[in-house]
DNA sequence: TAAGTTACACATACACCGTAAGTCTGTCAA
DNA sequence: TTGACAGACTTACGGTGTATGTGTAACTTA
C-alpha cells in the first residue's frame, strides 16, 4: 500500500448526517434545546459550525432529524398481543421516548414530519385497531384520543420540575405552605393526599390510560 | 391649571406592562411567535427596543406575561351547572383559548407559571369535582386526565395545517394519493372516511371528551 | 418658585445567533 | 500526473437579547 495514509495530524472521523443529528440529540439532552447552536454543536464534534451545513441543509433540517430520532425510538405496536396490550405498550413507549428527550415535545408542534417513520407508525396503529374490530371511524377516534392523552401527559410531565417522589415532597414542603392553606384548600388537600401515597407519574399515567382503554373497549364491543 | 401640558410634539401614550404584553400577544397572533423580537415589538409600539425593559424585566418575563393573558381568557368552571357540564365548558374554553393563540401551546411547556391565575383555576376545578362527590384522589386523577387530553388535542390541532374541512379536503386530495394507497391502506381508508363525513375538529374533540367524562362518571358513582 | 428625585425613552455597544459566499486541502479516478 | 470533487475552513452580514449610560420631562418637597 505504499505510504499508509497515516492521518498526519488530524485523525478526523468522517462526519456525516447521522453523526451530526445524534450529536445534536445528545447535546439537547444534557444541555437543553436552547443551548443547541450550530457553533456549539460544531465544537462538540471538533469542527467549525459551517462544516455542519455539508450534512444538514438547515437548522430546521437538523431539528427535523432530531425529531425523527425520537420517533424512531418508539416501538411499533405488536398486533398479536391483542389491541389493548398493544396500545398500552405503545403508549408507554411514546411516553418513555418523550421523557428521555424532554425537548422533543416542544419541537413536535412546529415541524410536522409526514415522513415514512410517522406514516408507518400511524398505519400500524390504525391496522391494529381495525383488526381488533373497530370501525374505521372509531379507529380514528381512538387514535386521536390516545395520542392526545399521551402527548398532553408527556407535556405536563416535562413541565413539572420534580421527577422523583422525593423531589415532589421537597417541592411541596417548600412551596405549598406559603401559597395555599386557606385560600386554596382543595389544592392543599390534593397535595397532601399525593404525598401520603408515594405519588408517581407512571401510576397517574396508567390510571388515565386504563380509563380511556375501558371506554374504547365498550365502544368496540357495542358498535 | 396654568399651562395645559399640551403634548408639544409627541403625544405619547404612556406605555406600561399591560400594553407591552398585549401588543406582544397581538404580534404573535398574526405574525407568529418567531417574529416576536424586542425590536419589532418596540417598533409596533412606536418605541425603541430597550424602552420595553422598563416594563418587562426580560424576554422570558414577557413570554410569561403572554401565557398569563391566554390563561386569563379561560373561563373558570361554574359549579352550579353540575360537574359534567362544568368540565365540558371548561374544556371548550381551554381549547378555544389555545386555538386563538396557537403559539401558546409551544410556550406552556417551558414556563410553568404558578401564578395566582393558574392556582385559582386549579382550585376551582378541584373544588367542582370534590363537590360532585369525587374523592380527593379521584379528583386529582380526573384533573390530570382531562388536562392531558385537552392540551394534547390542542397541540395536535395546532400542528395540523388545515383548519377547515375544505382545507382538509384539499390537503388530502393533493397529498394522500401520492403517499398511500397500497403501502398505507389503513391511512387511506381513514382519510376517505373522514372526507366522506364532513370531518371537524370539534366533533373529534367532543368524542374523546365524552368518552373520558363517561369513564369519570362511572368512577364517581362507584367509588 | 426652586431644588431634588424619579420614571422612562433613548443611543450605544457587545456577544451570540443562523447562514451566504468563497477558499483551501486531501483523496480518488483517469 | 492531473483533474474533479467532497468537505472542512474563513470571512462577513444582518439579526437577536440585553448591559450600560445618558438625557429629559414630570412629580415631590421645601
Amino acid at each position: 500500500m505504499g505510504t499508509q495514509p497515516e492521518p498526519s495530524s488530524t485523525p478526523r472521523t468522517p462526519l456525516n448526517r447521522e453523526r451530526v443529528v445524534r450529536a445534536a440529540v445528545a447535546l439537547a439532552d444534557d444541555a437543553g434545546l436552547e443551548a443547541l447552536s450550530m457553533r456549539r454543536l460544531g465544537q462538540q464534534l471538533g469542527v467549525e459550525a459551517m462544516s455542519l451545513y455539508n450534512h444538514v441543509t438547515n437548522k430546521d433540517d437538523l431539528l427535523d432529524g432530531m425529531v425523527d430520532v425520537v420517533f424512531s425510538e418508539i416501538a411499533l405496536p405488536v398486533v398479536d398481543a391483542g389491541w389493548r396490550t398493544a396500545m398500552r405498550e405503545r403508549a408507554a413507549s411514546v411516553r418513555e421516548a418523550l421523557a428521555r428527550h424532554p425537548w422533543a415535545t416542544g419541537l413536535m408542534e412546529l415541524r410536522m414530519t409526514y415522513g415514512p417513520t410517522t406514516l408507518r407508525h400511524s398505519e400500524a396503529v390504525l391496522d391494529c385497531l381495525r383488526e381488533a374490530g373497530f370501525s374505521t371511524e372509531n379507529a380514528t377516534h381512538a387514535y386521536w384520543l390516545l395520542d392526545s392523552y399521551i402527548y398532553g401527559f408527556a407535556i405536563q410531565e416535562a413541565r413539572l420540575p420534580f421527577g422523583t417522589p422525593e423531589e415532589l415532597a421537597e417541592m411541596a414542603e417548600s412551596v405549598l405552605p406559603r401559597v395555599a392553606a386557606t385560600e386554596y384548600p382543595r389544592l392543599n388537600e390534593a397535595a397532601a393526599a399525593s404525598l401520603a401515597s408515594g405519588y408517581g407519574y407512571t401510576d397517574e399515567f396508567e390510571f388515565g390510560l386504563d380509563l380511556i382503554l375501558d371506554g374504547l373497549e365498550r365502544l368496540r364491543s357495542s358498535g
